[in-house]
This record gives structure tokens, C-alpha cells and sequence, in this order.
DNA sequence: AAGGGCCTCAACCGCTATAGA
DNA sequence: CTCTATAGCGGTTGAGGCCCT
């Protein structure tokens, strides 16, 4: 098939648009709303391409773009994002209120990878470049063990299992599968009983919305990919960046922490599900409070109760 | 002062995704 | 289901400004 150029016509200009065509667009697009980007240059009297029109726009004319130098907080939320989602330009755009793509994407570029390179990072993995350099980053050479999976469990529990039951989640914790809903674990192959565990949990957790329930069935379990070519990690991504859950009264850093905490807990492992499964004095319902406020002191009766250490 | 190199960022290009006829 | 138009995305380019010698 023959692609149909985007500016087939003679005499299109091209390059820096002057003050007058930008007050022809501004004008066009504030009395008939931006739509119809093909047919705006000429209805609008502009001798531009109507895609150069759109990215004008929608790069520099629109009224809500902020301008002006970064702050430090959109430097460390651009930061914390490109090291979950990689160059998802718009998708890091849509946490920063008034940027665009493009800005971020040139910031990048011009900046912040600069500086991670200068303190010894891969810009790509926000990991050292040289593993015995330790400049600016403090390597993670211990196992994240039982507290952190108690943490997340917190933070699972707390952000999306409002209405998650002690009992489910005994259930979850100790393999029972008759407390787990079909179509949620026995879909998807992980690779450790407790990727299994976290996946059952945040399933549980997501079932609250129909939308996300669908997301999941849909766009993870059936998905040809996670079984054999997508990793857990690259699923929980999926997970995250999934609109509903972003809307899920969940800010930025929270995502992000949770993100970290899973990661860690991936990486480095903790006990196997079925050590907690065989321990005969392990009933997690007695004393608990999954729901409600959490602190240090119930992380730490849950890690009791949860890992053989 | 001049000019060469570097940097920034707006704009462009090529591609994919999606909607709708 | 297929085709086409349009929107959107990410990579790249290049004009213009800045800095250094």
C-alpha cells in the first residue's frame, strides 16, 4: 500500500512559524475547537501541512503549556518514571501537568541523561555503568527479604483492597486455591511462588474495577506474550501504567515505590510460598488487621507470621 | 571582532494505532 | 473484513544562539 503523503501539495511551508501564522491558528482552533487538523491550514489561511499545524499546537500555542525551567520535583518525577517506563515520553508527560512530550523528551536528552551518566549511570537502566563504581549509587547486594514483602502486602492492601477479606487474603497467602478466583492465577504462568502470590494479590486488588478486571484478563492472561516472552516485571509495568489504576488515587512516588518494592522483591527473592504453606502454627487471621492504618509494628507481626526465615 | 564548535529545542519525519466508511 | 484518513508517538534534524579561543 502507497502511504499518502502528509503534505503532497506544492508550495507548503516548512520551518520556524512566524507570530502571525501562530495568531491564525490560535485563532482557527479557539472558534472551531482542534479538530480537523487535515483541512484547518486551508480553511484557516495557513500554508503549512495540517500535522505541522497540530504539533504547533499542541507543542507551544496551547494556552495550558507551561513554560519556563523544570523544577527539581519534575526532574525527579521524570527521573523516577523513565527508569520504570523507558522513553514513553507521553506517558511520563501525563504527570507532569502542562508539559508536553517533546519538552520532555528534549529535557531528557539535554539534561537529566547527562547527569545520570555523570554519576556513573546507564541512562537506559538507571544502573552503573561499571558495576564497581559506586558513585551515586548505593547497589542492593542484600536479599530483600520478609519485611519488604510484608510492606508491600501493606501497601497493596491499603491502596487497591478496600474490600479485600481476611479471609482471601489468608487464602491467598497460605495457596488455598479455592479462595482464589478463577481466570486470575491459573491463567497466568509465573515463575515463583511468590510472583504468584503478588500477581493473586493485585488481581484480587484490581478486581474492584470491572475495567481493570477486563485489562487484566484481556490484556495480561490471554496475553501470548507473558507466558513465554514477557516477564512478571514487564506485566506489573503493564499493571501500573494502566490508566485506571494511575486513576486509582495513587500519586506518582506512591506508584513508584510500590513499583520499586516489587522489583526488589523480584529480584532478590524471599521464601517460597509453600515453606509458609507447610509451617503448622501459620494462621494469619489470628490478631491481623489487613485493612485500615498500618505501621512498623504490624509489618513486623505479619513478617512473623508470614516467612519462614 | 570573528569564526568555529557546541548546545538547545522547535519542527520534521517515519511509523503505528485507531476510527469509521 | 478491508481500506483510508487521521491522530499520536518517538527518533532525528537543523536553525539559531551561546561560548570559547
Amino acid at each position: 500500500m502507497v502511504r499518502t503523503p502528509c503534505c503532497k501539495e506544492e508550495g507548503i511551508r516548512k520551518g520556524a512559524w512566524t507570530p502571525e501564522e501562530d495568531q491564525r491558528l490560535i485563532a482557527y482552533v479557539q472558534l472551531h475547537g482542534e479538530s480537523g487538523w487535515r483541512t484547518l491550514p486551508e480553511k484557516a489561511g495557513l500554508k503549512r501541512c495540517g500535522k505541522s499545524c497540530r504539533l504547533r499546537w499542541a507543542n507551544y500555542l496551547k494556552p495550558d503549556i507551561k513554560r519556563g525551567e523544570f523544577t527539581p520535583e519534575e526532574d525527579d518525577t521524570i527521573n523516577k518514571l523513565h527508569a520504570l517506563m523507558g522513553n514513553k515520553w507521553a506517558a511520563i508527560a501525563t504527570s507532569l501537568a502542562g508539559r508536553t512530550d517533546n519538552e520532555i523528551k528534549n529535557y531528557w536528552n539535554t539534561n537529566l541523561k547527562k547527569r545520570l551518566t555523570q554519576k556513573g549511570l546507564d541512562p537506559t537502566t538507571h544502573k552503573p555503568i561499571n558495576p564497581t563504581d559506586q558513585t551515586g549509587f548505593e547497589p542492593k547486594v542484600h536479599k530483600l527479604g520478609s519485611s519488604g514483602c510484608a510492606r508491600l502486602l501493606n501497601h497493596v492492601a491499603r491502596k487497591y483492597a478496600g474490600d479485600l477479606n481476611r479471609d482471601l487474603l489468608t487464602g491467598i497467602i497460605i495457596g488455598n486455591s479455592s479462595n482464589i478466583a478463577e481466570g486470575s492465577q491459573n491463567s497466568v504462568e509465573v515463575d515463583s511462588p511468590t510472583e504468584s502470590l503478588i500477581f493473586t494479590l493485585l488481581n484480587k486488588a484490581a478486581a474492584r474495577s470491572s475495567d481493570v478486571t477486563s485489562f487484566l484478563t484481556n490484556n495480561m492472561s490471554s496475553s501470548p506474550g507473558l507466558s513465554n516472552n514477557c516477564s512478571f516485571a514487564d506485566n506489573l509495568d503493564l499493571f501500573f501504567s494502566n490508566e485506571v489504576i494511575s486513576d486509582m488515587s495513587m500519586n506518582v512516588d506512591n506508584n513508584v515505590c510500590i513499583m520499586e518494592e516489587l522489583r526488589d522483591i523480584l529480584s532478590y527473592g524471599g521464601a517460597d510460598a509453600g515453606d509458609v504453606k507447610d509451617l503448622p502454627e501459620f494462621n494469619v487471621t489470628d490478631g491481623m488487621e489487613f485493612l485500615g492504618s498500618w505501621n512498623v509494628e504490624d509489618d513486623l507481626h505479619l513478617e512473623n507470621y508470614y516467612w519462614v526465615r
